[in-house]
DNA sequence: CGGCGGCTTGAAAGGCATCAACATAAGTGG
DNA sequence: CCACTTATGTTGATGCCTTTCAAGCCGCCG
């Protein structure tokens, strides 16, 4: 068992935030985290089909996972952020479902599956947590069920800003994507996300300097 | 512990085709499944923000998650045939996020998440299948990314058929919902779920008696 | 048989996509 | 460091798909 690896991930400030961190940090009788990655924005994590044999921990940047539809068009299903895990997905066909790349500058901690099983038995007391992780992501996305354009950007952003934030006091936050990926993720076209992006700050209902976006008044974003 | 309940699910037919037959069936070392419920079409299993207690084995029927938005709409959040496990969306919170209730006669399994953690941990070799079973709701709706109307309900066709349909030879397999159900899942409104299928139906791709569907043409709806 | 929920069909209105042109930002190479 | 090139975002005009409202039909159950 390579100990210098868990030693090197144990000493990184990082695992404390990290939603796996309770398992890396606890004791490390198997090396789950088999190697950090660096990507860069654009980069690809993994492509449609390729083997199932890794988690990953998200611990700078954001991945997105996209399939190409029949009219060449990207559809992007999930959106995992810092702090995050991806690949859970994966489990159940044995390979990934879609391709997987980097939104941003990304750092990513490649986890074991089998490492991660082998943890679990070795340590039962840890399943529920496991299971609480993977359940977290069923409810993720929920709030795309909105209909109207405007409510299901007014809902994205709302999830960012939670999914974001480090700190109550930082009062907004880094889109981690261009506006093409938001309209490929939500469902609609680019210059409708910049639309009522514009409206939303005509309304001063946001502020949006660069990509630092402030949510001014939460309440009528949730109406 | 109670064997007398195992022995009378063993006895069942029904859980050898059932998702957690895997766990009921073998060797009952915990009494996973306290009780069975029958729910009649539009009877309450849970509302919302009930405490996330157990899980759920459809063995016959089919049951709903919903929410009912500001402006007293509802919207269907998931869709559970028999066969299939609910209530994996319950551990995040501890508590049940939308209400669930039966669309139609429904037989279930009800199966303490307590229960089911201790028999993962005196039986860690289920913990894969364990995984895989909540994996497998990951991908479950990924359809509903579809852009149009015809497109998303096409996919939902494909999908319930492929769900649905106990043996190869059967040809068809019959709608466990009413047209506003399909619409509220889906995000259209009733009169498009209607004009949808009767166009598929002129166009000779599906065929609609009562509410036993046949698809015709798979190719034509995967397009 | 009557009533009610569910399905069908039509006409009108509205939201969003599409196409197009331009503005701005980011990235590249000299 | 600047000029050039490419990617990203903005704004307007038009058309289409879907919603909404309205009315009628069908099938089921008491």
């Amino acid at each position: 068992m390579d100990f210098a690896i868990i030693l090197h991930i144990m000493m990184k400030s990082q695992c404390v935030q990290c939603s796996l961190g309770t398992f890396c940090l606890n004791e490390g009788l198997v090396p789950i985290v088999t190697k950090e990655r660096h990507l860069k924005r654009g980069e690809v994590l993994h492509r449609v089909n390729d083997d199932f044999k890794h988690l990953y921990a998200i611990q700078r940047g954001a991945l997105k996972t996209y399939e190409i539809d029949s009219m060449g068009n990207e559809i992007i299903h999930g959106l995992y952020l810092k702090n995050e895990i991806y690949g859970y997905e994966g489990i159940y066909k044995n390979h990934y479902v879609f391709g997987a790349s980097a939104l941003a500058e990304t750092v990513i901690c490649e986890i074991s599956y089998q490492g991660f099983l082998d943890f679990l038995r070795l340590k039962p007391d840890f399943l529920h947590r496991a299971l609480y992780l993977m359940s977290q992501q069923l409810t993720a996305s929920v709030y795309l069920k909105s209909i109207t354009a405007q409510q299901r950007i007014a809902a994205f952003l709302v999830d960012l800003s939670a999914r974001l934030s480090i700190n109550l006091l930082e009062p907004g936050f880094l889109l981690p994507m261009t506006y093409q990926d938001i309209g490929n993720y939500l469902g609609m076209a680019t210059e409708t996300v910049s639309r009522i992006l514009s409206l939303f700050k005509r309304n001063q209902i946001i502020s949006i300097h660069n990509k630092y976006i402030r949510l001014l008044s939460i309440e009528k974003l949730k109406v």
